[in-house]
DNA sequence: CGGTGATCGTTAGCATTGCTAACGATCTTG
DNA sequence: CAAGATCGTTAGCAATGCTAACGATCACCG
């Protein structure tokens, strides 16, 4: 059988939404929300950084970034900071505490993965590999799709 | 560089956070969130099936599928219909409009993917096909894991 | 130099999804 | 027939996403 793009999308669709469900188990089992943890490891690994490019980063309007940022404020995950030449930004940097969790969060998901990871043999890695690399390569396809349309 | 377990799962994990915000994105053009026209997809599929089934199915507690239910209901996509042998049971089954709805949904959603789908090479599919075959298993394999500890 | 418009972040308010706890109805079993 | 189990619902909480509207700050042009 050759693999047509209708079942491709569906088998897709429904494999990402299970992965996530999955990965939201582990993400809440220590304690930070699934959208807080991804923000926050855009803000450990990105530097600091302001909400609004944030706020894109996660693809999310500006106000569900402020709310993400504040929750994570209050858990001192990170920090908020006037920007010193511009007075309208809000630089947002990571805390001691917020690379902690992120440590421990990646740890944690790696260790639900790493059952079945690891019990793939050197093909099935390689497969998944560039399975990844696919998705990655649609995602920003349909991203520009979107962005041209409602440009 | 030899793909490593760690890696795998980060990328993984954006790599699914991203294309479900782009695939949402299309579904909620289409006028359905994408809770329920998965679950309506289950139901279209699956046959009628009752709500406990259907809540188990998409891994998801009762209380959030007899709303999920409701939605789907009051927009006319499905029917609840009394079990005829148990009163305590509840049968979900799909509305024309329903069927109507979900290969629209599809078709949108294919169409999204279509220009990048379309675009790969034999080798391409090839890649996506292999890669979302390691991600069901893995997914079945953490949510084994899963179930196994809550028990 | 001053004012007008653009940009940034926030607040307020709405809908959806997910959960747990508790309940009423129905079935099953002793 | 009574007691416990099962099913779906209701109520109430927290989190995420959006749009609309606002105050503060900046940039630009006359």
């Amino acid at each position: 059988m050759s693999p047509n793009p209708e079942a491709l999308a569906d088998q897709l669709h429904s494999a990402a939404i299970g992965l996530l469900r999955q990965l939201r188990r582990e993400d809440d089992a220590i304690g930070i929300t699934s959208p807080r943890l991804s923000a926050l490891s855009v803000v450990v690994f990105g530097g600091p950084l302001t909400l609004g490019q944030l706020a894109k980063a996660e693809q999310v309007k500006p106000p569900t970034m402020t709310r993400i940022v504040t929750g994570l404020e209050e858990d001192g995950f990170v920090k908020r900071r006037d920007d010193a030449t511009d007075g309208r930004l809000t630089q947002i940097h990571a805390t001691p505490k917020g690379r902690r969790i992120m440590a421990a969060g990646r740890a944690r998901r790696v260790s639900a993965l790493s059952a079945a990871v690891q019990a793939l043999d050197r093909q099935g890695r390689r497969e998944l590999a560039s399975g990844i690399r696919v998705i990655q390569a649609l995602n920003s396809a349909m991203r520009q799709a979107n962005t041209e349309t409602h440009r």
